[in-house]
RNA sequence: GUGAGAGUAGCUCAGUUGGCAGAGCACCAGGUUGUGGCCCUGGUGGCCGUGGGUUCAAGUCCCAUCUCUCACCCCA
């Protein structure tokens, strides 16, 4: 195979998703899809690609995702078009533009689609990645806040995903975060020398960040800095513990990490994270929190919105650790010998299919025990053999692969046969992609 | 963006101080003239990621580049 020269890779960070994976993807995608709708969600698909300008203002200048992330290009008219890095920018821009709040200003919706962010290459990050989404809009209460994360642990659940931790913390509102703001930034201007540069310089731009820099100087200076959950004010303080008080009261279990803060400016309140052990340094699984003010920042109504993200190409590697990527085997396989086999086989083939039940077929015209070791390949259940023998006695031979029992059955009544077989076999057992 | 490791058959990997490109699995065929899994025999398959350089000679040494992996960073 000559082909290096010519080959064509994919893109740095991009990958190919192959059939036997995406039946894992199909299930973790379906589970999230009926869990959601049963809880009032609805599903909405926004556009991959947006103005850039709306990533600018919802996520923040100063974050790392506009700064340094985002796939942005001019359009011929020179307007800045990004392939777009979440996805709650679109779905409040939606909301907006297609004033959905006049309707009913309380609106849940969850979309899924991929994500676009150009960092490096990690296990569990990838440049083109998928999210599930949901956000509420239009409610205030915290019980909405605990109830999307108990929906999340629901979830988790379902996909048997154990070992997962509820990390949790208050970021607070525009009315108490400024003084914490002024007291975290004030401490690091005293006891800053250890800070790392990109820490000094955040501690300008946007001192929330700097707790949870990782670096061991950076963490040192931030041990003893104040928490913001001290600094809340009486609401924003009662919305937290009604937050904990739903979640102790559903039986999850919750870490309160005052050092949590979210990487988008556009938070507000209840923070969240949901982290696992096991994926190495790319540990959250899922993430999210309230905005309150984003929908009014991008110039509509005030209204208040929670919404999280969930990380499905880190689902799916979770998962893959427990469950094995599951083949799709089919009912059964058609082995035909000679040309006017082949041709009742095509027809049977077509017929069987259009009544679902699985069929393989092969066409080339190998011998008998070639197609017998393919069928097993193929892991079918039976094996219709037809040849030029069986076309003169009038018969065709069903086989069934577990047993080694066969039967044989009058060329006319094929179809007939096939399917009663089929049924009787599966009656005694459960069928199909049951493991998941 | 920074650092480290890796790229040889479809897959997992050997390859000595630079000297004819290897194994296991998979695949194909035969053993069994029409019956799968086990076994035996044989076979197909490689510009050694790509491009340059050093050398009589490069999978091996040097440079560049691409991709992967892991970490920093960041987050889903």
């Amino acid at each position: 195979m000559r082909r290096h020269r010519f080959m064509i890779q994919l893109i740095r960070g991009f990958k190919d998703i192959l059939p036997n994976e995406i039946e894992l993807w199909k299930h973790i995608e379906q589970t999230a899809i009926t869990l959601f709708e049963s809880f009032g969600f609805r599903q909405i698909r926004v556009p991959i690609l947006e103005k850039a300008a709306l990533f600018q203002r919802s996520i923040g200048e100063h974050t790392d995702i506009v700064e340094k992330e985002m796939y942005t290009f001019p359009t011929e008219k020179g307007e800045l078009i990004t392939l777009r890095p979440e996805a709650t920018a679109s779905i409040v821009r939606a909301y907006l533009q297609q004033r959905m709040y006049a309707k009913d200003p309380i609106q849940k919706l969850y979309t899924l689609g991929p994500m676009f962010r150009k960092e490096r290459p990690q296990k569990g990050r990838y440049r083109q990645f998928y999210q599930i989404n949901a956000e509420v809009f239009g409610i205030e209460s915290p019980y909405i806040d605990a109830q999307m994360i108990f929906m999340l642990t629901r979830f988790f659940r379902q996909l048997s995903i154990t070992g997962l931790e509820v990390h949790l913390n208050s970021l607070g509102c525009p009315l108490c975060r400024p003084a914490f703001k002024k007291a975290l930034s004030g401490m690091l201007m005293e006891k800053g020398d250890a800070l790392c540069s990109e820490c000094i310089r955040r501690r300008d731009t946007n001192p929330l960040r700097v707790l949870d820099c990782k670096r061991p100087g950076c963490q040192s200076v931030v041990e003893n800095a104040p928490a913001i959950t001290d600094y809340l004010c009486d609401d924003c303080a009662r919305h937290f513990d009604r937050v904990k008080a739903c979640l102790e009261r559903m039986g999850i279990p919750y870490v309160v990490s005052p050092r949590l803060v979210r990487g988008l400016d556009y938070y507000t309140r209840t923070a969240f994270e949901i982290q696992t052990r096991e994926l190495g340094a790319q540990n959250a699984v899922a993430g999210g929190g309230r905005y309150d003010t984003l929908v009014e920042a991008l110039g509509g109504p005030s209204q208040p919105a929670v919404g999280f993200a969930v990380g499905l190409d880190r689902l799916v590697d979770l998962a893959l650790t427990k469950t094995r990527a599951s083949e799709l085997t089919p009912d059964i396989f058609i082995a035909a010998m000679g040309e006017a086999a082949q041709e009742k086989a095509f027809e049977w083939s077509c017929e069987l299919g259009r009544e679902g039940i699985k069929t393989e077929i092969d066409f080339s015209d190998r011998s008998l025990k070639a197609l017998m070791k393919r069928a097993n390949r193929l892991g079918a259940g039976y094996v219709l053999m037809v040849g030029d023998q069986e076309l003169d006695r009038g018969t065709a031979v069903l086989r069934n692969m577990r047993t080694r029992e066969q039967t044989e059955i009058a060329l006319s009544g094929v179809l007939g046969g096939v399917k009663s077989q089929l049924r009787a076999a599966s009656d005694g057992r459960p069928h199909g992609d049951s493991q998941l």
